[in-house]
DNA sequence: TGTAGTGTACTATGATACGTAATACAGTTA
DNA sequence: TAACTGTATTACGTATCATAGTACACTACA
């Protein structure tokens, strides 16, 4: 379900939040789903269990994810209300990345391509993930 | 000529790395143009010379400049032959920042004015009278 | 009611990265 | 020679990450 790279720079926690993150935009984890316990995914994944909750801790303050006491943790509804201070942020990281495409070489076309692709992704269902190098399939 | 934010999560040095290669494929610096050395640039943002060299290194590293001992640090020529490994490195990136941006509720309309405006600055050359709508993204 | 499963909180420890500081060496330029 | 370049090394303090262990509060269920 995860590929971690416990070696990456980036740490576990935010790979973690990364992954979560693009399951529930790209609904494959649906609204109100329950998510798997801190303890559990922390086995499966053979990491420590603080480390999924601060995961957890991130994705819920960011609102992605709700946890109540006793139950569970859960996918929040999408609200797709516009949070201009979130949008600002990614426009810049955007800006950023799109500025290093075009500078390797990747055409106009192809990065509209990209978009129509992952619009079709996004609240639609289907996605595969292609991913990184090393380590740990679980 | 910069702005650094030392309280930032973000190292120093990765926040130059950033600066100076947008700097970069934005042609505001130009092919062979001479940076500061490291330690006027250290002096200039009060910050160590070893971390200038750092993000010199790293920036040296990805082929962005180059430096010669005793003379200086220096604008690579753009080569423009494209990097699959890059490319793939940055593609994804790209692929989790507008599946976010789409998810936040930006249009594809916008996005994809926001790669034309980009482009606009971006390395074609006509473009250094950036008087209007470019407006130093950072 | 008891028990197992949830989330949550806290302290402690080791490893690593970041940034500074000081020093040294090598090469270029005037 | 003197002053400037890049480069390398060691040491130190700090912060973050991840683990480990423990504890507590709440929920669900037999």
């Amino acid at each position: 379900m995860f590929e971690l790279d416990v070696r990456s720079r980036k740490p576990i926690y935010e790979q973690l939040v990364d992954k979560l993150k693009e399951l529930i935009i790209t609904e494959i984890l649906k609204t109100d789903e329950q998510l798997p316990s801190v303890r559990s995914l922390a086995q499966e994944l053979t990491i420590n269990p603080n480390t999924i909750q601060k995961a957890y801790r991130e994705l819920e303050n960011q609102g992605y994810i709700y946890s109540i006491k006793g139950k569970g943790s859960f996918v929040s509804p999408a609200t797709h209300q516009p949070n201009t201070e979130k949008i600002v942020k990614v426009k810049k990281e955007l800006t950023k990345y799109l500025s290093e495409a075009l500078f390797l070489g990747v055409s106009t076309a192809e990065l509209i391509d990209l978009i129509k692709e992952i619009e079709a992704n996004v609240g639609g269902g289907m996605l595969n993930d292609e991913d990184e190098s090393s380590e740990k399939m679980l």
